[in-house]
DNA sequence: ACGCCAATTCGACGTTTCTTCGGATTTCAG
DNA sequence: CTGAAATCCGAAGAAACGTCGAATTGGCGT
């Protein structure tokens, strides 16, 4: 898993209107971006099969009842006995299915980051160009994180940045969070849309931590009132601005 | 304290050109900008005064040992009897101090926080214009992260997006850092160098959102190499492109 | 220099929460 | 129906947090 990113990685950073292939056929394009598209929807998957039907409820019933607590009292304080006994099981039944309360913590945003991701893949099928493609992305996360703000509050407030997701899956499938914009990114530099001249890790980062600036703002204190609207605000001003750029 | 932070907030919002007084004159603006560097300055100080000096220096000792093991193991996985080894100090007398692992954790990064806003305020005694000030400001922030690596680790990485710190003298003063970027930016609308057909707020989210993306990003991965370097770079751009778009 | 009082320190103990373990119960294929 | 695997749970163990009262130390008036 490591080594493919890593791979990934080698192969994008160059991104100089002159690198042949990669980007620049609408045909070559299309490919390399579905198959990013389907890495990043496949990287979250839970890697134990249960086998009983029963436990499988039990599994939805934990994942649940530890977003509702988690997202309430923060995963410092939340107590695993809380989560056992919100989910209708004993506290070490729960054990049997994550081995530590960071364990849980850990899996418990995966599965929506992949139904957004999923959400996200049906949804930009009829965008053809780069900038309508990440328009879409940054909108639809926005709207995501207003729509499942328990899950949010836990993602943004508390997962997110921390050290120690390192190593983990959940630490990839945040990143692959940015990599498809600065994907993006490269696609329209390589489409023209966007100027050569700017690094487009730093263009990834303007757009991201401002949308997340916005998001974290919204999930502490409600303010901008409407998340959808301020998200498409801000996403349309930021590109119409990395346009406007190009021109100078 | 908090009501002069909701006046502070009843004052500003407006921003529209039409305002009339708050930072229209140059001398005006001085003052209310004088205003707003001496409350966040002023605000990082800690309530409890100890009496005796031994007690001072086993205060320090704590919060240096504090901030290591923090920086090094997370808050959550930090263990106070660890904290109080490293200080020289026994377990329960670390609870002389703070009241528990929590008040300590958020007492840490505030002396630092005072620190940085002093010396910016330095810093930006000889520039007069919110264009100066403002990119001075951000690019300093970038730099100190660098500098105080560990101390940046706790704050960008642990405690600025938890919503556990609402509520807190911390709470304030993180916000204080994104109070003074919205007072600069509606300052340099007042003065023409931005355009006012935008929210002051959004673009504040901009610039602080994209600066905190690529300083959590150094801190995790240590790139971009030379956070200083890329900070500047990054501000820079913002800053054009903010000026850019008053001419569209 | 001395003695007193408050400030400070610490070891021992109580409490909470996480985690493990062995056996009871349930499911399901054959 | 039956046995093996999967699932569940009560009780006990371990680890970390947090408290308390006694012992020590520093600062101050005389």
């Amino acid at each position: 898993m490591y080594l493919r990113e890593l791979r990934m990685e080698r192969n994008m950073p160059g991104a100089h209107p002159s690198a042949e292939g990669a980007v620049d056929a609408p045909a070559g394009a299309g490919d390399a971006w579905q198959d990013l598209l389907d890495m990043v929807v496949s990287r979250p998957k839970r890697g134990t099969e249960r086998k009983q039907d029963r436990s499988k409820r039990t599994e939805q019933q934990i994942l649940n009842a530890a977003m509702r607590v988690f997202a309430r009292d923060g995963i410092s304080r939340a107590r695993i006995a809380d989560i056992a006994a919100e989910a209708g099981i004993s506290t070490s039944t729960l054990y049997e299915y994550y081995k530590s309360k960071e364990d849980l913590a850990y899996d418990v945003p995966i599965l929506h980051l992949a139904a957004f991701l999923e959400e996200f893949r049906e949804a930009v099928a009829d965008k053809t160009t780069a900038r309508d493609r990440l328009q879409l992305y940054l909108t639809m996360s926005a709207d995501y994180a207003r729509e499942h703000a328990e899950w949010a509050r836990l993602l943004y407030l508390e997962i997110w940045p921390s050290v120690f997701v390192s190593e983990t899956d959940l630490r990839h499938s945040i990143d692959d969070f940015s990599r498809v914009v600065i994907f993006l990114v490269k696609q329209g530099i390589a489409e023209g849309t966007w100027s050569a001249r700017h690094d487009p890790y730093e263009t990834a980062a303007i757009l991201v931590g401002g949308l997340n600036q916005i998001t974290v703002t919204w999930l502490l204190y409600r303010k901008p009132r409407n998340l959808t609207k301020a998200g498409n605000e801000l996403v349309e001003r930021m590109l119409k601005m990395l346009e406007t750029e190009a021109e100078t």
